[in-house]
RNA sequence: GGCGGCAUAGCUCAGCUGGUUAGAGCGAGGGAUUCAUAACCCCUAGGUCCGUGGUUCGAGUCCACGUGCCGCCA
């Protein structure tokens, strides 16, 4: 059959819509329409996990019913989704009555084969993670509160009756399934984990609690709410008709099921990967044929934090770049399954780099000569002379293997390489284009089949990548279509089925510019004025009294310290005292530890005088010393120099001092400044 | 502590089953050119392929140990 049936993880309505919910989207719609566009019936599911214990506080503490909360934060979902002009079929909620039958049925079917039991269930919960904890696993909080390891938050004891899942009885026949399938865990680092996690053993599974009420009943037992992962996981078969008449309920399901692909985020890989299929398992289903663990995005290297101040503002991003070269970037910038750095410095050097340089300019020269020198029409392959028409061929040839190793990579899930490889071949149509001089040609009329045959390669090439890059630039591609005096739609397209010389004879539309050129600089500043704008608004909405944005996201942590540190309290100072303070910019020339300090490393840092200084900094626990040479720091140049084990420092290293144990981040600059240069 | 992964030019990464002078893109410097979005094209990086030892006629590419980073688990 050929149906594919592609998922991304619902998203949790316990935060609002950021870069990493967009990126695993643009994942799923661009394998979505790559596959459609190769003939297969796609069905692409994307949707929102509304239930839980933490979404019905959230709610309480915006002072909502709770379905109007989650309303509110789907439809925040949606509109930020909007611009990306995604291609799901159905978005999926948990809150949908055709899910809650499907859940039902799926809990009964396991049940009735005997893998649900009932039994008394006693531990620390934390209901972000929706997990219980082991003692030993907990953090230590003020007043030896047990903490959340990953939220930092205080855990609930839960002493209460439970169903339980019987994951233990199908800890083989996983690993045999892994072990059959080496495709169904990817990538393969990934899969290890898992096989390493099941083979350690597994216990039963709590699934199903009565202090909850936000949730899906347990069927014929309705004190119980159902535990949220099994209820949530269910979305990826409820929502294609399973137990339910969703799209022509059973022989829809049989049809797209089982899912040909689920991509997950790695944080929530041992649900797609253990219980998912052991509750379809348990329920007598197929199992996904991959689960494809995608990396997170880091941001200027460093996981993206608030408390960092580095995430990715959506809006921000929205301002400044179209969708279509977000899509383009985070496909041809990220190894797929491997964890990726997102810096606005990199999206602008690939966009004008790639696209605009690259395959816009190539369009524009191609387009613009075919115009100025063939009267609009694109011209058929003359019979030039050999060397050229040797030439020609290689880059014909070049263009197809271009056409056979992007649906190669494409099919692995390697999207930045289809991308590249469909680079590699343009590489050589710009090369063929500049050696062949066409302007020249067009000057000699004896020229004419040099002419037409340099342009029709050229314009061949390009509608071969305008096809292939369909699925990743969905408006700019029909758009080169349109301008290649092309027909219909070109994501209806097989790129492998165009006739080479097919577009010859068509008259060109209009010429405009595809990816316009981004001002770097510009655009930086400007990036960097609303970024800062951003976040002091973030710091006031984090306020106690803030209405119904503050969710549970928040950390209790963070708004503690958003609110404590400009106190009623606090000390003035005018400009003069600040001024006092000579504050310069440094380069570490080389740092060491300090023998018998665990703490201290001995700098040189050159502050644009005659000699460098030396300065030491207790930030040995925190930073290797090699790879903070050559790193641009602030240092406050006429602090009085004292002796440290020995060693006289001469100024001190500027760092923010993060969480209990005042864990340094050292400051510094995103741009380059000279050494020396004040700050003020 | 256990298991697993990674460590290649300033940056991001290719280098399949071991084989002549280790590659690409980006960035930087120089040149040429004008059809094109100051774009395209050409030249320039002499990189201890983390370290040490080993297998081999020959190792970035296999093995062992070490170091560092990351992930999962305890």
């Amino acid at each position: 059959m050929n149906k594919f049936y592609v998922t991304t993880p619902i998203y949790y309505v316990n935060s609002y819509p950021h870069l990493g919910h967009v990126y695993t989207t643009i994942i799923a719609d661009t394998v979505a329409r790559y596959k459609r566009q190769r003939g297969h019936e796609v069905f692409f599911l994307t949707g929102t996990d509304e239930h839980g214990i933490n979404i019905e506080r959230a709610a309480e503490k915006a002072g909502l019913p709770v379905k109007q909360h989650v309303d509110r934060i789907v439809d925040s979902f949606k509109t930020a989704f909007e611009p990306f002009q995604f291609t799901n079929r159905h978005w999926v909620r948990t809150t949908d009555d055709y899910h809650k039958a499907g859940v039902r049925k799926l809990w009964q079917a396991a049940k009735a084969n005997g893998f649900i039991y009932k039994g008394k269930y006693e531990g620390w919960y934390c209901g972000n993670c929706n997990e219980f904890y082991q003692e030993g696993e907990a953090v230590k909080g003020e007043g030896d509160v047990l903490l959340c390891p990953t939220h930092e938050r205080p855990l609930d004891l839960l002493s209460e009756e439970s169903y339980f899942f019987k994951l233990s009885a199908f800890q083989d026949k996983l690993i045999a399934h892994y072990e059959a399938n080496p495709h169904f865990i990817r990538p393969e680092t990934r899969r290890n984990e898992v096989l390493s996690f099941v083979r350690g053993g597994l216990n039963d599974l709590s699934v199903s609690r009565v202090s909850v009420k936000w949730g899906i009943p347990v069927p014929d037992d309705p004190e119980h709410t159902m535990y949220v992962w099994f209820d949530a996981l269910s979305n990826y078969i409820t929502a294609i008709g399973y137990g339910n008449e969703q799209f022509g309920g059973e022989a829809h399901f049989n049809k797209f099921w089982p899912a040909d692909l689920q991509l997950v985020g790695k944080d929530i890989l041992r649900f797609h990967t253990v219980y998912w299929p052991a509750f379809l398992m348990a329920a007598g289903l197929p199992l996904p044929k991959t689960v494809y663990s995608h990396g997170m995005w880091l941001s200027g290297g460093r996981k993206m934090s608030k408390t960092l101040g580095n995430v990715i503002d959506l809006e921000v991003l929205h301002k400044h770049f179209t969708p279509e070269v977000v899509r383009y970037f985070v496909l041809r910038e990220m190894v797929f399954g491997q964890d990726g750095d997102f810096t606005y410095e990199a999206l602008l050097d690939r966009v004008n780099a790639d696209l605009a340089s690259g395959l816009g300019n190539l369009a524009a020269r191609t387009l613009t000569m075919i115009r100025n020198f063939c009267e609009g029409v694109i011209p058929s392959a003359s019979e030039a002379n050999a060397e050229l028409t040797a030439q020609a061929n290689e880059v014909r040839e070049a263009v197809a293997l271009a056409v056979v190793a992007f649906d190669r990579e494409f099919d692995e899930y390697n999207f930045s390489r289809a991308i590249e490889a469909v680079s590699n071949a343009r590489f050589r149509v710009d090369k063929f284009i500049s050696d062949a001089k066409p302007w020249d040609l067009a000057k000699d009329p004896a020229k004419r089949a040099e002419l037409e045959l340099v342009l029709h390669t050229a314009a061949e090439s390009l509608r071969h990548f305008a096809a292939l890059l369909a699925p990743v630039l969905p408006n700019a591609t029909q758009a080169i279509w349109q301008q290649l005096g092309e027909s219909g739609q070109v994501n209806e397209v097989i790129p492998a089925n165009l006739n080479w010389g097919g577009g010859a004879q068509h008259k060109i539309g209009d010429v405009q510019p595809i990816f316009p050129r981004l001002d770097k600089k510009k655009i930086m500043e400007e990036i960097k004025q609303e970024e800062a704008a951003s976040q002091a608004a973030r710091a006031q909405e984090t306020k106690p009294e803030a209405p119904a944005t503050a969710t549970t996201e928040t950390k209790p942590a963070e708004v503690a310290a958003a609110v404590n540190e400009p106190a009623p309290g606090v000390a003035y100072i005018g400009i003069e005292d600040f001024l006092k303070v000579e504050l310069r910019v440094g380069e570490i020339k080389t740092a060491e530890r300090v023998p018998k300090a665990d703490k201290l490393l001995r700098f040189t840092i050159d502050l644009g005088e005659a000699e460098p200084r030396q300065i030491l900094a207790g930030i040995a626990q925190y930073y290797e010393p090699e790879k903070l040479i050559g790193r641009k720091v602030i240092i406050v140049a006429n602090l009085a120099p004292r002796k440290l084990r020995g060693f006289e420092s001469q100024g001190m290293v500027l760092a923010a001092s993060i969480g209990e144990e005042g864990r340094p981040i050292l400051a510094g600059f995103l741009e380059d400044v000279p050494n020396g240069a004040r700050l003020k």
